[in-house]
DNA sequence: CGTGAAACATTAGCGGC
DNA sequence: GCCGCTAATGTTTCACG
């Protein structure tokens, strides 16, 4: 969970992987001037420590379909609202709200956020039509919800993955 | 850019894909039943046609010390302001924006948006006197930016680079 | 779509700096 | 401690049935 000590190959390691995440080991080891096996080591310190979380493809969502990315802030009713004379009390509905979300496909980040909206959902769907069905039949039908207010993406200026590495603290 | 058709197996690849980038050719195959050649060849026909547009290894912010992940609002002014008695017409704000965004490494994505805010910007930084610096030292000093408005992700409840592969269309 | 063979990559053990 | 060699094992890739 804390922090792990990165030199300079290491954050090269990462930047390379960043990239391309299917380069051979020897390309790697190539890169960072380093033979196959320390290079090997290094990768696999980096997987165990969990600082290399996971390798992915990633998909082109115009290319199937999913043309429209929506953000949509949401804000949550206050108080538990379990039925009034019950004896079994509610789970707090910002737990229930996290629950269903993991559930909805086209959510595919949802960030508890510090201002007036109590979380941040990026949402992929197919279009305005896929939209409004997606908000009327699930989002708002979400006993958790109070009101949300959506935003959508006119044109991706950028969007990236790779992580800025942060140069080495100069000791 | 535009849509590829799609087959149920091909789904399947994507999905499994998303999941592990590193899949040896031969794992994905028999995952879907198929013998390597044409799994291969499938998977080749899709990074070509860009439906499969990188393979990257995820980094754990936090494990690299960018404990801040930020989402900041930003409205451009409305004019072209070259100086007053240039001849030569000013690029437009929007652009010049978009320009500076991709050469600032804490800014991870931008869209341009609907609504009464012209850019999203996702931020990742070390803490809150590095997004200080930024604001201060780089975001608002930039010519096109009005006003600003920031969020702090307080808690991850979801974030995949997973798309929902939808269902076949069934046809 | 499947088979097989050559080229290539991964990985563990060991010796050296 | 960290590097690099070697050699066995496993994987990718492509021509062909």
């Amino acid at each position: 969970m804390s922090k792990i000590e990165l030199d300079k190959t290491d954050r090269k390691i990462l930047e390379i992987l960043q990239a391309d995440g299917r380069l051979s080991n020897q390309d790697v080891a190539e890169r960072v001037n380093l033979s196959p096996s320390p290079c090997l080591r290094r990768i696999k310190r980096l997987e165990e420590a969990g600082v290399i979380r996971q390798y992915v493809a990633l998909v082109d969502p115009d290319k199937i379909g999913l043309g429209l990315l929506a953000y949509v802030n949401v804000r949550l009713e206050k108080h538990s609202e379990g039925p009034a004379n019950s004896r079994v009390p509610a789970t707090s509905p910002r737990f229930e709200f996290a629950q269903a979300v993991a559930a909805w496909p086209e959510v595919v980040a949802c960030y508890a956020m510090t201002g007036d909206m109590d979380f941040l959902l990026r949402v992929h769907v197919e279009d305005m039509d896929h939209f409004s069905r997606f908000m009327m039949a699930t989002l708002l039908r979400h006993p958790s919800v109070l009101d949300v207010k959506s935003s959508f993406a006119l044109q991706r200026i950028k969007e990236t993955t790779a992580l800025p590495i942060e140069a080495p603290p100069t000791r």
